[in-house]
DNA sequence: AAATAATATAGGACAAACTCCTACACTTTT
DNA sequence: AAAAGTGTAGGAGTTTGTCCTATATTATTT
């Protein structure tokens, strides 16, 4: 049976107006994408995505209200078959993995060309997944790993020093509270940044905020 | 004399082309204001502001390379005569204060409506100030505080490195990106945990966090 | 306009902080 | 039992950063 020339029927969900407009001037160019509705929000998208009529919803992950990882997961448990291309403004890899874990079929930043884009929603219309070439390797090498997110692989120790150094303590304050020596701070330190694969402190912080393990 | 009916041409910079794409369709929509040139960067922006063509320059600050107060600063002084609209993905006021005083003719976030966006660039194409009515009642706000934030003490430079080193950057890291030597960086720490009445950089981090003025 | 204060920038000298490599005992996993 | 992982730290050495000082440039106040 030869495929019929059906549209590939999306929701965006994006809290920026503009970038919605974007997103639907682009789609407007091929024959075989539609943007058929639009959320501001995860609740809204939660609710809309209740219809069913979509094939693919297209969502930022950093809206107000519900977002990221629990809309995210929410999603796949009210609907175990829609389609989820995550959209971020991070460039971040390390984020990939942890939604390609939650359930996302496709992962891609909002600075990727129209082009990446279409090539993203067909690729996950038709059951595929999506990433950016440097997102996939990156998670060919994640993914021989472990499986949990990347601050559980630590040990309790190293989970201990890890918020500590993404709170902006130093090595040789961390080691005055706990009674140890800045050379043991300083290899579990070491250990951290390796399982994290991580480079600086600065690093911890930004992982440390964007999944609110502080505060 | 009567006004006739010329175009308010506008150069948009902005790093996302979906934005760009969803700002240009937008302002396809009205008669009286017209997209004629866009930037992706802040390199490219003042390039192409050189030609002095535009009415306008609508930009989001917040771009790789030349960016935030620099590249506004260079641009002001460049073109003191280009009205400059900013635009930013931050809902943050204390933004919005240094922006206006190193010379925006308005600011707005990227949450707002296509109406807001209209209404600012017709403001500032004639000559005005524009400021969403949220933040305007902010600003009005905190000036009639005898008591304004801490870090709005901050001079410019020290605003940035204070944001540098709030997100982890050591003084070596923040040298460089800023092509400053590290005794610079340290001089302005120094300056900065006195007027904040501080001692380490992780009351900076914590301060930073829940002021939201990270991320 | 003059005086004063604030800002932006660093060099030199030195001290502190930290890392790297290594090591070892103890636990957990395989 | 062997291997891997965890918690600890010493020695050696370097990198990093601070403190004090200084100068030029801007702002601000008088």
């Amino acid at each position: 049976m030869v495929k019929t020339k059906e549209k590939i029927k999306i929701i965006i969900a994006d809290d920026h107006p503009l970038f919605r407009r974007g997103l639907k001037n682009a789609f407007a160019d091929t024959p075989d994408i539609e943007v058929v509705d639009e959320a501001e929000n995860g609740d809204e998208l939660l609710k809309k995505v209740a219809s069913a009529k979509y094939n693919i919803a297209l969502v930022d992950v950093a809206m107000p209200g519900k977002h990221g990882l629990d809309l995210l997961k929410q999603l796949r448990e009210d609907h175990p078959k829609l389609p989820i291309l995550v959209l971020t403004v991070y460039p971040e890899e390390h984020y990939a993995v942890r939604f390609f874990k939650a359930g996302a079929s496709g992962f891609i930043t909002k600075e990727s060309s129209t082009d990446q884009i279409y090539a993203a929603v067909r690729k996950v219309a038709s059951g595929g997944k999506y990433a950016s070439p440097l997102i996939t390797e990156k998670l060919a090498f994640d993914f021989g790993k472990t499986d949990r997110p990347l601050h559980e692989g630590l040990s309790d120790r190293e989970h201990q020093v890890f918020l500590m150094l993404a709170e902006g303590e130093s090595p040789t304050e961390i080691g005055k509270k706990l009674s140890l020596s800045v050379k043991t701070i300083s290899t579990h330190r070491s250990r951290i940044l390796e399982k994290m694969q991580m480079k600086k402190n600065s690093e911890l912080i930004h992982y440390a905020i964007s999944h609110r393990l502080l505060q």
